[in-house]
DNA sequence: CGCCTGACGCAGG
DNA sequence: ACCTGCGCCAGGC
């Protein structure tokens, strides 16, 4: 898999992530690994930075539930109205976590 | 090549 | 709950 299809296979999962659910970067990659044979966190969120603005990218946040860095305020009033479950600042990751159907 | 950087993640303190 | 150190992979210089 070439890196711009891999980059392609980022912004696919992350547009069938669910309204007021969420993946973290470490998920994606993880849930990407099977097909691609690579995983990393680093790199989905490199790819998040540089590619992520025509997808949700509001429903990818850390493992630790925190908003991607310089748009807390958008992120979080966008799940806030998707209905995702928050705790303060952060997502409530083990309610608002999803992946996706293995198969 | 080596070195620094980055929307990350985990273990320790 | 916050800060630090280290591992991680790829890109820019």
């Amino acid at each position: 898999m070439r890196p711009d299809e891999y980059v392609e296979a980022v912004l696919e999962l992350v547009e069938r992530i669910p309204p007021g659910r969420v993946m973290s970067y470490g998920a994606i990659a993880d849930a990407l690994a099977d097909r691609s044979g690579r995983a990393s966190a680093r790199l989905v969120g490199s790819i998040m930075a540089r590619h992520g603005g025509g997808v949700p990218w509001h429903r990818v946040v850390n493992s630790a539930g925190r908003l991607p860095p310089g748009h807390e305020r958008e992120a979080r009033a966008r799940l806030l109205a998707e209905g995702c479950p928050l705790r303060g600042d952060r997502v409530d990751m083990p309610r608002a976590g999803w992946s996706p159907e293995p198969g």
